[in-house]
DNA sequence: GATGAATGAGTATTCATTCAT
DNA sequence: AATGAATGAATACTCATTCAT
């Protein structure tokens, strides 16, 4: 029916009751539909019929559409979060934080398009999402900042106009091109204020070890 | 009913046939609703009862929901566009123009909001607005680059970052803060790679005329 | 399909516009169907099949079900309470009040069965049926018991319960026995503290002219 | 979970098997939320929750609710009759008789409200019960006729009039009045032909002793 | 026997679209 | 052209019932 990509929940569920993998089976394939057509196009009976279960299964696990989707959402933002805290635990450079979490962002998105596309689609309808990356991506500025690496002010609109760069890079990067990355990096951190070489130079050491 | 915005199809109509003006209507009120409620929340009868009409006379003029969409699109490209063209004739430096099409645009969103807002929503929908706008802003990028103003090569990716950072601009600007407008052209100049108090430089003496 | 009952809102509406006609068609079906298979189990679809339109004019016309009961139910009160007035415009003796009002209200259960039907099934579940049957019929007993003819104080227990035998006449009358109009008029004088022998005789001069 | 009513059905099977157990639990469970929510709006899984056993075990004991209903019914009504035939024994004089069967039943009802809710609603439901009431009614009438006490001659017309005025009893009964078991009483010796006044003296001899 | 997950038929409701007036 | 009543497909949600464990 649908694509290679990896069953996030199922995953997390497979030696748990059989409630639990059910539960899981429509979470992951409330991903591969919303992925396809969307939130609001994603009927319930999509997702049951995919995850080869009758519609009135669903209701035995969740009260509602939005109730599966915020869980669905949820779930994706913990997971890869957990991918770039790992990668950046050992990072204290402000510009190299926000180099490798973009990156690390980005390879994901090529790992797991799914899982993105769909958590970028919840984070319209799933206001925490989005606050919570602003509050995180906020701390990593202000600390470029007091570094003297960024030349710009902290605000809320610079913290959105990197998350929207990084959304453009996604958007674009239907065909999977590796430099996509270097480039969406390289433009964060002009638009912080490094200049275009400096921007480069930092990108390539921060990457290519 | 409702707002104080100005109608611009009924004003384009003013002096045509009574079918003309209905129609315009039409397009006048689904511009209101839907900058209201959103697209796929935005239904018919919405529109006719805005515009004091019976929901079947709908039919009378539009095949669906999907070709007024586009009628409305295309209007209000066309109207904001010649706004900003009016205002580009006589410029000839690249960082300029890109300054004051982008401050043009928010205006124009500051004056009429509705207009800008189905703009935008639309354009997802709707992929030729978005791509002949990518068309316009390439020819001054490559200009720009062409003048030794911006030092990053022009692609894709590129035009799409700007026009990303002039939609955040416009998500965040609820509370029609003018400054907003500034800062929106300064990083944009940033991110084609001119410095950030060369950028401020710009945008003043832009703007400031 | 059913009933040869007369159409209580059709008869009204005749002569009004198509949207006042098909009103009145579901109105009426929901009498119908009411009386058949009972308040909880009549469906939209039940009403809107038997009145020969689709499921969806419904909801043209009415909230929900309970919107269309209530008009159903105000309709047939103030239908059958129209007979009732005209009989008892000139009656001033409470006794012959009492009677005069529940033998027409049963004449009117022989001639349309199901209107009464409904009303006492609607009474349930809308109080207001109730309420103001109390109000009027409270009014008559206290006359009564000012002229004399009741030997009985009135409190809410008498006026239900002078309802409740009106209402056992109604279940049992499945037959259509006029006689059991007389008896049930005599039981509920019996009930206000009138004598068997004088309860029927006052039965029998106020209802063999 | 709530009332403290006496579990009628598991009172009867504390020393029989498991079996039997859960099934007096569930019969119990099923008057609880009867008499709170009503017939047509108790789910299975209300009565099973509310005997903390899981859905599927109301299958092991019933073939539907129907079946359980009617269990419930016939159960409540041999325990209720059962109260009433021992008060019943040593009394012949028929309107005797009638009051305290009458008062008898509408004691139990101020003890077990829940009981006596359910049984009435069951009524409409399950004809047996009102048919095997009217039989046992009946007979006391028709003695209380040739005793000479009743002045009105027996029919099924008296006999639902009289269990018709029981009923109204109970549904004024919210406010758990015991004056109104008296005046209830009066009220169907009144309707039986006896006078107003013989009807107060003989209910205070038959209840104050 | 008990469990509780899964089932799917049944129902209310919405709304784009048609068409007779 | 405009009207607005009627349509019916689409969809969410409920709950009695089944059945594998």
């Amino acid at each position: 029916m649908t694509s290679s990509a990896h069953k996030l929940f199922q995953a997390q569920s497979m030696n748990l009751g059989k409630r639990q993998r059910t539960r899981s089976a429509l979470l992951d394939s409330a991903i591969s539909i919303v992925a396809t057509k969307g939130f609001e196009a994603t009927k319930i009976t999509d997702i049951t019929t995919h995850a080869g279960l009758a519609n009135g299964t669903f209701y035995n696990h969740f009260e509602d559409k939005e109730q599966l989707m915020h869980e669905v959402a949820t779930g994706l933002a913990i997971e890869i979060t957990r991918d770039i805290d790992e990668q950046m635990k050992t990072i204290n450079n402000a510009a190299t934080r926000i180099i490798v979490a973009t990156a690390t962002f980005l390879e994901v998105a090529l790992r797991e398009p799914e899982w993105v596309q769909v958590l970028i689609k919840s984070s319209d309808v799933i206001p925490e999402i989005q606050s919570n990356l602003v509050k995180y991506l906020k701390k990593d500025l202000e600390l470029g900042f007091e570094q003297g690496h960024f030349k710009v002010a902290v605000d809320l609109l610079l913290v959105n106009q990197i998350i929207a760069l990084t959304k453009v890079s996604l958007q674009l990067n239907r065909r999977r091109d590796k430099g996509i990355t270097k480039k969406t990096c390289a433009g964060i951190l002009r638009l912080l204020g490094i200049s275009a070489a400096q921007a480069n130079k930092l990108v390539g050491s921060a990457l290519d070890t």
